[in-house]
DNA sequence: GCGCAAAATTGCGTGTACGTAAATTTGCGC
DNA sequence: GCGCAAATTTACGTACACGCAATTTTGCGC
């Protein structure tokens, strides 16, 4: 349903799309991400450097596009895949934390240079922030409803503390966090107190169980729904 | 404490940021926002180009900052205020919906101007990010000694409602949202499905409630509170 | 096939963010 | 007051994000 028409101009689009996102990695890998302009992908990709903007807002965006992907559709749908009997809270930290923590066979290598480099770590800590918006539908269809802008709130939340979980692991496996010399810090700049140094999906459990009286509270006490949930994709 | 030292050092580098806020915003309200280059700020305040950037990391940061200026510490010092016998929840939302409600009486025109742009209006709502460390200070301080890791991940999740709830008001508040083109959103762009086009303390108060169960489940020496969700694990 | 309108790509120009190293200022001990 | 080390400001160069308009490509009705 949600890929009603592919639409082959649709679909060419994201060829060029993924291959901006394949020729930058490669050359991330090959040559270290700072040596990697976005001239050079652009040009890997057989497009232009302006083209390169309309898909991807900053060099760094298509590198770690290349890891994440579509992990923002995948916990959407391993959410709704929950049976029904389980908790929100379960479901949602379940399958938050499954799509986080197994890194794909090819991404190891691409992680490692992620907690690398400083720039590419805080483009990817951001990414568990654009999970925001297929969660919301998500927690809607789950819940039977619920109010729209809980959802919205709560899945956007649910991707901040992923988002702190994800920093402070990076910060914790990689160097120290450079201090700008800037004075307004933006929300996912400040360095972070903690540093437990735990593994990954520890932490992630740990930040997001935090939110688990919230999200429960958010359902509308109806464990087993009856609603025929039949459409699955 | 946290001013033990003003250092004269310091309080030059302050003079210089305030500066720079005030001829951004004034610069601003003269020619439009969409007319004031940096240079035009950085001439008015007497420094170098570049020096912005030492102080602000953006164009809209500066302007911006002359409203918000330390709203966080506001919120922090608010927080802590609210006498012992409030759950937290309340404590917590009540001093944040306070904070963003009141605009200063100067701040009026400017509030007016910001949710004009779509560039200032972006930033204005990500400033609701940045309470985020301070806040997480005055969550341990309250209740004190709640884990560390929970009260960053619930002053981060009070940040990112904040956000949410000034996001879809100034949403309905302005002209419509310019979607990108681009394809890896980031948590902040994506359009909100809710324009309910209440005033904002309600909408923030809305918004705010979603995660008032998860903050009072947080507190563990509250005064009366039934702790009837066990953790899990 | 033909042609047309919408969509995507491209080139160009502008403004911006920031690394770097030189120049200037500040704080402090003497 | 003197001078030195650290911090701050500054100039310069590079890379980048993006608006805009011209150009090419795509999809579709005929």
């Amino acid at each position: 349903m949600t890929t009603r028409r592919p639409g082959l101009r649709e679909r060419k689009k994201q060829a060029t799309r993924e291959a901006l996102r394949v020729a930058a990695l490669r050359l991330a890998l090959e040559q270290g991400p700072e040596n990697v302009r976005v001239d050079d992908i652009a040009d890997a990709a057989g497009v232009s450097p302006r083209t390169y903007n309309n898909y991807f807002s900053s060099r760094e965006q298509a590198i770690v596009a290349a890891v994440t992907a579509d992990r923002e559709s995948r916990i959407a749908a391993a959410v709704t895949a929950r049976p029904a009997g389980v908790s929100l809270s379960e479901a949602v930290i379940d399958a938050v934390v499954e799509q986080f923590t197994d890194p794909g066979d090819e991404a190891r290598d691409a992680l490692l240079m992620i907690t690398t480099s400083p720039a590419l770590r805080e483009t990817y800590a951001e990414t568990a922030g654009s999970l925001a918006g297929p969660l919301a539908e998500a927690l809607v269809e789950r819940t039977g409803g619920m109010d729209r802008l809980a959802a919205e709130v709560l899945a956007a939340c649910v991707g901040t503390a992923a988002k702190l979980a994800l920093q402070s692991w990076l910060s914790s496996v990689g160097a120290s966090f450079g201090a700008s010399a800037g004075g307004l810090e933006s929300a996912s700049a400040g360095g972070l107190v903690v540093v437990p140094s735990g593994s990954l999906p520890d932490l992630m459990r740990a930040a997001l169980s935090s939110l688990a009286p919230a999200l429960d509270a958010a359902a509308p006490a109806s464990p087993v729904l009856e609603q025929s949930e039949g459409d699955r994709e």
